[in-house]
DNA sequence: CGCTTATCTTTACACCGTCAAGATACCCCA
DNA sequence: TGGGGTATCTTGACGGTGTAAAGATAAGCG
């Protein structure tokens, strides 16, 4: 990897470089961790919580490549070792990243929802909640969709990214009782599957930057929200599934 | 990162580790490097296309995160070092990587299409040979679309991987010609946009395993593949567009 | 034949993830 | 109240990585 930009906060240990000390390391509390942490103590308190903000941090600055434990570890202010004993490794720590992401990423979709809206509406506004998370948090999002580096065994991860996929087909009607307890036609499935590949779809380009050629050949200052609601224009005509209103309120 | 596997081809330079040599570490020849290489020479002859070759054995074998300089350089059997001369560095040999992929993913959109087919089915076509593409090699499908670990600057890769977004066009419109010389109306950007976000979305989420818990509700035995031709199946109803046969054969 | 240049190796450095050992502070129970 | 056990954090080390600089070799060409 290259040298990592390291953005600031570098010469911070280097400073009265004394070998000799009593108390050792002396934190540097000065780096700001609310009031969780007990100001300068060699026992954090809330590490865990701390080096996840840290993370995010180094996630928005420096990228998906930026992250590394090394850098949250010297973000939240402890020794590079400090979070293999809360996350055990570097899938841990961006495991539980992605999870707070998939939290969030739910509350984007559900956030532009009313309980009097049509179906489709619905669709549309999941859709645009979708989108809307990817590119406030394109970092988070492309850390939440890298599974070679999160560890996929987690329950709470697991349950964490199928929380996603449930609030988007929830929008497209009853995905758990209809025919049997819990089995889903092929044309129910297809709807959701189209659904949520369009709106991932859409967002990895955009992150991507693959839309920026075929911007380039719309009216001067088409951007990419634009081109989404194009998309949605675009729909499906045959909604020939139920479409009745069984959605629940969410 | 983790120790990276290193499946093979581990100690070769070991045996016979004396210093003193006439003959400077001696590239044992050999690793299969067809004829293009004088069989043990000093001068390789055609490192850079041996090392593109070695680059993707390793893609295949160890996966996106396996792919370093130097486990290409150590497959190709050269010293670390050795693909600095003709790619500059990380970047500049994923980007000719990149560009051969990108090739490689219109031939697979094309591959399924003949001259008489319907527009809408020629659209189908060139869906199912991009799922097909991102299937068949995922890894380096991945690498294409990683913007952080490539050289966007670099002519060549932007061409490449326009030229894919243009097959995908090319069956829904003409797509250089129609208004003014190339601008394009927003629906016809929007059908663009909607076609390819579907195929990348689908692709991404079943390279990534996200489809799982979506077939695990379907009935026994449904694979990717039907569930694709279930998004096909609920496609638009609304081809409004021109519709007309002008797409050139390809 | 000898010089120039392209190609490849060697060495070195900073950063990375991870492990093992040590230091410290908290907590709980005697 | 104190003391031991344990959780937490630091230190140091190892092999991995990208990449820059310097040296060695071969190829090409006058």
């Amino acid at each position: 990897m290259p040298p990592a930009v390291r953005t600031k906060s570098a010469s911070k240990t280097n400073a009265a470089a004394t070998k000799i000390r009593t108390k050792p390391f002396t934190p540097k509390a000065d780096r700001r961790e609310e009031a969780a942490k007990a100001a300068g103590a060699y026992h954090h308190g809330a590490l865990r919580e701390a080096l996840l903000r840290a993370a995010e941090r180094v996630l928005e600055r420096d990228g998906v490549q930026g992250l590394t434990l090394r850098a949250a570890a010297r973000d939240a202010g402890v020794s590079h070792a400090a979070p293999k004993h809360h996350f055990g490794d570097l899938a841990g720590l961006l495991s539980e990243l992605a999870i707070v992401g998939f939290g969030r990423l739910s509350d984007f979709m559900s956030a532009g929802l009313s309980a009097d809206m049509a179906a489709r509406d619905r669709l549309d506004a999941i859709g645009r909640g979708y989108v809307a998370f990817a590119k406030a948090h394109p970092a988070l999002f492309l850390m939440m969709f890298r599974s070679e580096r999160l560890d996929m065994t987690r329950p709470k991860l697991r349950a964490a990214a199928r929380a996603g996929l449930e609030v988007l087909a929830s929008a497209l009607g009853p995905m758990g009782s209809p025919p049997s307890e819990d089995e889903l036609t092929l044309a129910q499935a297809g709807r959701v599957a189209r659904a949520w590949s369009i709106v991932h779809g859409f967002s990895m380009l955009l992150i991507d930057g693959r839309w920026k050629p075929l911007l380039a050949l719309l009216p001067e200052g088409t951007d990419s929200n634009a081109l989404f609601e194009a998309v949605i224009l675009t729909r499906d005509r045959d909604l020939s599934a139920p479409a009745s209103p069984i959605v629940q309120p969410l």
